[in-house]
DNA sequence: AAGTGGAGCAACCGCCAGAGC
DNA sequence: GGCTCTGGCGGTTGCTCCACT
């Protein structure tokens, strides 16, 4: 960590713009209260003014990380619950390094984290399993493999690690080293077809029959053999899904409204918002809007919407439905350069 | 007790895209 | 079309803590 400059000393900032007193390095509790008083009290804004209206000697982007990244009050605080690292690990396979999908679906959980998080230990696992597996690890003679969370491996995490140890004599292991897709998702591309955006899973991949997903230029919710799931349809005025099942929205999506017991979730703004519902009560369309955020939606929680009143917690999800459900499901929004 | 190295993490850097002029 | 500003993102740095020797 770095220490407070409170002399504005250390000031080369890559902003040329910025004034040179402005100040950098960690933030002091006084500037923490600055920023959150004056973010519960009138909300995001530009964030340039807000550092200027809040009087704070910062640049509008180290506000809006200290904000997004340790002041927000929906900030899920903690080590990473098993259910998290294994999904971490599902979204990284098919996202590669875009933290900030990854963190989208990770309720209270920032792409800064995930990212130290995946860069300090994940990776650090899978280098260790990659050097200790057998060269021939492509040679699955068993159904199932154990991952490096203990878990039992997807079809494609298996072929995945074998492409890691295909590849770990070439190549560095840095799946996060660009921003291009990581090897597994370049691996998981393989499975995948490219030249429709249904993207029809090959290689015998098994896809849940209840669960659909959303092809980039319809509303329409489709299984893999093209038929519409069970669940995830849009109907004309935005509304889908049966309440109590699951919904997995399209990481690209419209920007969506999610109302639960009357509280109503101003999703626009931050893609850090996408969540997967499990039991919605209901979710509205909303693509006109684009009001900036207002302080009582901010206390409900701007990015994620997880908080102290909200009776739908990280820990109550159905992470088994989770993950069984993301590991199989072919998000539409990434390509391979 | 002192030194050392790794882990964890906050914050910065640099680039890019979009909006406005 | 070009320029500037702003927000967002991924990569990287560097500081602190802590276990180990």
């Amino acid at each position: 960590m770095r220490k407070p400059d409170p002399l504005g000393k250390n000031n080369s900032n890559s902003n040329n713009n910025v004034p040179s007193k402005l100040r950098k390095g960690l933030w002091s509790p006084e500037e923490d209260d600055k920023l959150m008083n004056y973010m519960l009290n009138n909300g995001q804004g530009c964030w340039s003014d807000v550092a200027r209206n809040a009087g704070l000697q910062r640049c509008g982007k180290s506000c809006r990380l200290r904000w997004i990244n340790y002041l927000r009050p929906d900030l899920k605080r903690g080590a990473f619950s098993p259910q998290e690292e294994e999904l971490i690990i599902h979204l990284h396979s098919l996202l590669g390094n875009r933290w900030s999908q990854i963190a989208a679906r990770l309720p209270g959980r920032t792409d800064n984290e995930i990212k130290n998080f995946w860069n300090s230990t994940i990776k650090k696992r899978l280098k260790n399993l990659s050097s200790t597996s057998s060269p021939n690890a492509s040679d699955n003679s068993s159904s199932e493999h154990r991952d490096v969370m203990g878990g039992f491996m997807s079809m494609q995490e298996q072929g995945l690690m074998a492409m890691y140890n295909m590849n770990s004599s070439s190549t560095s292991l840095s799946p996060s080293s660009s921003s291009s897709p990581s090897l597994q998702s370049m691996a998981l591309n393989h499975l995948i077809n490219p030249l429709s955006n249904n993207m029809v899973l090959e290689h015998g991949i098994d896809m849940p029959s209840t669960i659909g997903f959303f092809n980039s230029t319809s509303t329409q919710c489709m299984n893999t053999n093209g038929a519409p799931a069970s669940v995830g349809l849009f109907g004309e005025n935005g509304t889908f899904g049966a309440e109590g099942e699951l919904f997995v929205p399209p990481l690209e999506s419209a920007n969506f409204e999610y109302v639960k017991n009357e509280n109503t979730y101003d999703d626009r703004n931050t893609n850090t918002n996408n969540c997967l519902f499990s039991n919605a009560d209901s979710i509205i369309s909303n693509n006109s809007n684009n009001n900036v955020n207002k302080v009582d939606q901010l206390n409900s929680g701007v990015g994620n919407n997880w908080v102290g009143g909200e009776d739908l917690r990280i820990g109550e999800w159905d992470f088994e439905d989770l993950m069984r459900d993301v590991s199989s499901f072919p998000f539409l929004d990434f390509q391979v350069e």
